[in-house]
DNA sequence: CCTTGACCTCAAGTCGACTTGAACTGGCAC
DNA sequence: GTGCCAGTTCAAGTCGACTTGAGGTCAAGG
């Protein structure tokens, strides 16, 4: 199969046929043709689905995925970009990692209610200050988009006062 | 103020009056009655969006979040799923931070093409391999919903072959 | 008295990444 | 030769968390 069809490259990637079209559509991937009416994809796009899997996993939207493909198809990733994507996800994990903490915290903590726990009083300025968002990608649970305009929160000393 | 209006609460919570309507809709928060046609809150309502903030920060969703609170307005937050978050988070951390290395790795490597880097290949096998999705909450970059169907690709070993 | 401005309601729009549905085509088996 | 299946196109729908817009109300101020 030097030549795979739409259901092929499917199978081999794990990416639904839809999923497949409307990257083609995006521009993300390309097929070589036709045969019968239908797609023709060289095998090399199953690198560049792999390619395109990891972007997406580091956190770049399609949209950035497409500018990392010089016009001739080949991948051109900007180091700086992949830096500041490192030092992007560092911040995340910092939060998330604070949350965690504090999570198993309040989980095993003694205290009769929550409220009463000092360590999840101060997980809650922490978010109530704004320093996070909403993390998750669909990793477990099934999922929690995202902010979607950036919002962030001045909160000047909310509840507590 | 012990019966803030909209505006003052959306004031002391960072939280943008359209977004406390919505809240209210969804009956994560509520208002004690209207005076002269106007929402007056009750000062609780800031702990109550703090807590909010947090299980948002947390990954949990507004349904999530709603199911938190006791008929009664108290919360009422069940270790065992804190716990549960915190593992999911765990795991969340765990590919992150082996993003985050693979791509300052990429950042680094003197190879003259990411493809010629043995550390960028094995970082585009885990990513292919579907062990990820998209991260991100709205920390740094704009954002990136997520995965909402649970794909999560076979995979049977893609490019390279 | 009339404007202003903050608030109200309700419906619809937004964003990103896809999925789904309807209507159609083309090749193969029977 | 016809029935099916797998593919095609294009438009529209989905999901979550909000935002935005239109049109209306109301108390205060000039």
């Amino acid at each position: 199969m030097d030549h795979p069809d739409i259901a092929e490259v499917a199978r081999r990637s794990g990416v639904p046929a839809s999923t497949l079209r409307f990257y083609e559509e995006k521009g993300l991937i390309a097929s070589t043709g036709r045969r019968a009416g239908r797609r023709v994809f060289d095998p090399g796009v199953l690198q560049r689905l792999a390619l395109i899997a990891m972007g997406r996993a580091a956190g770049f939207s399609l949209d950035e995925i497409a500018l990392m493909f010089a016009p001739d198809g080949r991948p051109r990733i900007d180091r700086e970009t992949l830096r500041a994507k490192a030092d992007e996800l560092d911040e995340t994990i910092r939060h998330l990692t604070a949350m965690r903490d504090g999570l198993r915290h309040a989980a095993d903590c003694p205290a009769p209610s929550h409220m009463e726990c000092p360590t999840f009083r101060r997980l809650l300025r922490a978010a109530e200050s704004g320093a996070m968002s909403a993390p998750e990608g669909g990793l477990s649970g099934r999922s929690a988009p995202a902010a979607a305009g950036g919002r962030r929160a001045p909160a000047p000393r909310p509840a507590d006062g």
